[in-house]
RNA sequence: GGUUCCGUAGCUCAGCUGGAUAGAGCAACUGACUUCUAAUCCGUAGGUCACAGGUUCGAAUCCUGUCGGAAUCACCA
């Protein structure tokens, strides 16, 4: 629309210029793609004119749409309702932009801006398998990283690994203590889950052990001595968790330990470490491929998290930061209605935000993108919104290109996720079922009987990954979403498979008409009103890449490739291509169906999805 | 309590830089496969766009307030 709407524009300007004497600002009258039950292609709506020219909106109208059909010869007639301008462009233009779609497969696609940016996305724990909240993250991720590259900018892909702490321990701890022989390998489980159940078992022995000790005098004491008012003494079990973790547990110190170990680089401590980290990225590296993702570059937070002390100590040189009496540093930012913060611990350790300003600082000279965006969900908002916040008030170089886009958690339709519930959908077995739902869709259609095995397990893995991401992605990431098992294995309506079926159909006609005459196309001028719809949402394909990367919204590729598939569906369904009743409208429909089907593939692929030739 | 996000059909979601009669899918009812693949298409039914004000020629869209839901307000990450 981009091209037609700023000719228009600008010999709007003129017109109005010529006719009333009127500078108007560049937007003043807006131009729409004119609505499917009028006569027209855009419309001007010229009621901002009304008090500035002094005319009736209908008058206006019709003296701009005569200057404008005598000045563009690409207009070719004109009406007005109710002062809306609606104009019709000749059909030579829109033949002609057909044809420019043929073999242009980054058709939509900016010129390369020179920007660079970063994209992070995934991050996941190295204690649990990735689930279904990481799916949107990731899903997410990957299409806005896609979808500014089409958008014209450099885009690298991280992660940071949060590889360290109590968690890992705690997940070691246990298979030292209960499983020092097992491995992936000689148990057959995969190595995210198998390092994630010794997590899930460490937490099961410590509720035993805390349980224990809650019959002992000693934890008689302690609830008599804390205890809050007429705090119950669940109550207050529940809420001493943590500190009996610290203080009494056996387990809690055998964890803190090894924590320290870990810290002062003790070997076998770091082996053991290093082995089970290794299992883990493994079963990572195998759901990233089934997702068809990859990264540009991995950080882990064991190597980052005594980052960012040299922010600290030049931010309390610009008196950004000021130390407390106990040495901790903190930053006041109560003026811009945030809190105060610490950055740095009295033990003069790093905080979160410090380690991420640091990390930060790491990208750019890595990378030296002046865009970064962080793929991260809602529950962080506050602290992203602080973190920015230092940045601009350290005046770092990547201060003002720190973006936040932020997701709404995945709920279930029984309510949220809860790993200690049980409740967590794991990525993989969500991926393996909406797969084996596909498999079943298409044993009972059974149309792919004439392909070999593997042929057709590739196509249905592409149908049953195209179900599961377009449900998630068509979702706007603000969101918070409910996520239906049963419903994200649909393959009927508002799908992906409903998508793909569409660029189906259409690479299954053009297989049988064969070498065909593109030139003559361009003598069908007498569009029908189906093909006039998809000929104009085609035309808006540029404007909803450049808007989808500006707004780093995803859905809105989601909701324009599926309104195109419909569009094309129901032109399928009502008009004949390949028996059109002359060459030339058979040429132009053979054409037009080769330019949806590019960008139906073109836009799929800017979410991930991948294309089958037959289903 | 402060801050941020969300509230549109029974359900899941579009539409939001203000524009014409608020759209899809699912579920319900109904019709179309000797046809370029029916994972499709046509139709019926379903709405106080949370509520109340305001701005405007015009408000689902912008502003203010109220109600409801979520998140967050750690020297955890």
């Amino acid at each position: 629309m981009k091209n037609a709407a700023s000719l228009i524009q600008h010999h709007l300007n003129l017109a109005v210029k010529e006719l009333y004497g009127l500078d108007i600002s560049e937007n003043l009258l807006p131009i729409t793609p004119t609505r499917k039950e009028f006569q027209g292609d855009f419309t001007v709506v010229t009621f901002p004119l009304t008090k500035l020219a002094k005319k009736k909106p209908d008058i206006i109208g019709e003296e701009l749409g005569l200057i404008l059909v005598k000045n563009l010869p690409e207009i070719d007639s004109f009406n007005v309702i109710q002062g809306f301008l609606n104009l019709s462009f000749v059909p030579s233009f829109w033949n002609a932009f057909v044809l420019s779609l043929q073999d242009n497969p980054t058709f939509g696609e900016l010129p390369a801006n020179g920007e660079r940016v970063l994209v992070e996305f995934s991050s996941p724990n190295t204690n649990k398998p990735l689930h279904l909240g990481h799916i949107r993250n990731i899903l997410i991720g990957w299409s806005v990283s896609k979808i500014l590259k089409a958008a014209g900018f450099d885009v690298f892909n991280v992660q940071i690994i949060n590889d360290r702490g109590i968690a890992i321990c705690k997940s070691m701890l246990a298979r030292k203590i209960w499983g020092a022989d097992k491995t992936p390998e000689n148990t057959g489980i995969k190595g995210d889950f198998f390092v994630g159940s010794y997590y899930v078992l460490f937490e099961q022995k410590f509720q035993e052990e805390y349980a224990t000790w809650q019959l002992t005098a000693e934890a008689r004491e302690v609830f008599e001595s804390k205890k809050k008012d007429d705090q119950s003494e669940v109550a207050f079990f529940k809420s001493y968790k943590d500190l009996y973790f610290n203080a009494y547990s056996e387990l809690g110190k055998q964890a803190a330990e090894m924590l320290r170990n870990w810290e002062a680089g003790e070997e076998e401590t770091i082996a053991t470490w290093s082995q089970m980290n290794q299992w883990v990225y493994a079963g990572f590296d195998y759901t990233y491929k089934l997702l068809g993702v990859h990264f540009d570059k991995l950080y882990y937070e064991s190597e980052t998290y005594l980052l960012g002390k040299d922010i600290v100590q030049a931010g309390i040189e610009k008196s950004v930061f000021y130390k407390e009496a106990d040495g901790s540093v903190w930053i006041d930012l109560t003026d811009v209605k945030l809190d105060k913060k610490v950055v740095l611990r009295k033990d003069g350790t790093s905080v979160y935000i410090t380690q991420d300003l640091g990390t930060a600082e790491l990208r750019y000279d890595d990378f030296k993108a002046n865009k970064m965006i962080y793929v991260v969900a809602d529950e962080q908002n506050y602290h992203f919104q602080v973190l920015f916040e230092i940045a601009k008030k350290l005046k770092v170089p990547f201060a003002e290109g720190l973006h936040h886009l932020s997701y709404g958690m995945v709920d279930l339709p029984t309510g949220k996720m809860k790993s200690r519930e049980g409740t967590v959908v794991d990525a993989d077995d969500l991926i393996a079922e909406v797969v084996l739902e596909a498999r079943k869709n298409s044993e009972e259609r059974g149309v792919l009987a004439d392909l070999t095995d593997a042929e057709r397990s590739e196509i249905i893995r592409k149908i049953g990954l195209a179900a599961l991401k377009y449900f998630i992605i068509k979702v706007q990431p603000q969101k918070r979403m409910t996520f239906d098992p049963k419903e994200s294995v649909d393959m009927q309506g508002q799908t992906g498979p409903y998508i793909q079926n569409a660029f189906v159909r259409i690479q299954s006609v053009l297989r049988k008409a064969g070498d065909f005459d593109a030139n003559i196309a361009e003598n069908y001028i007498e569009f029908v009103l189906e093909e006039r719809e998809i000929i104009q949402q085609l035309y808006q394909y540029p404007s909803v890449i450049e808007e989808s990367a500006l707004q780093y919204d995803p859905s809105a590729i989601a909701n324009y490739a599926y309104a195109l598939a419909k569009n094309y569906h129901r032109f399928y369904h009502e008009h004949s291509i390949l028996k059109a009743d002359d060459l030339a409208v058979r040429s132009f429909r053979l054409c037009m169906s080769k330019a949806v089907g590019s960008v139906l593939n073109h836009s799929m692929n800017l979410l991930g999805i991948e294309m089958p030739d037959k289903m």
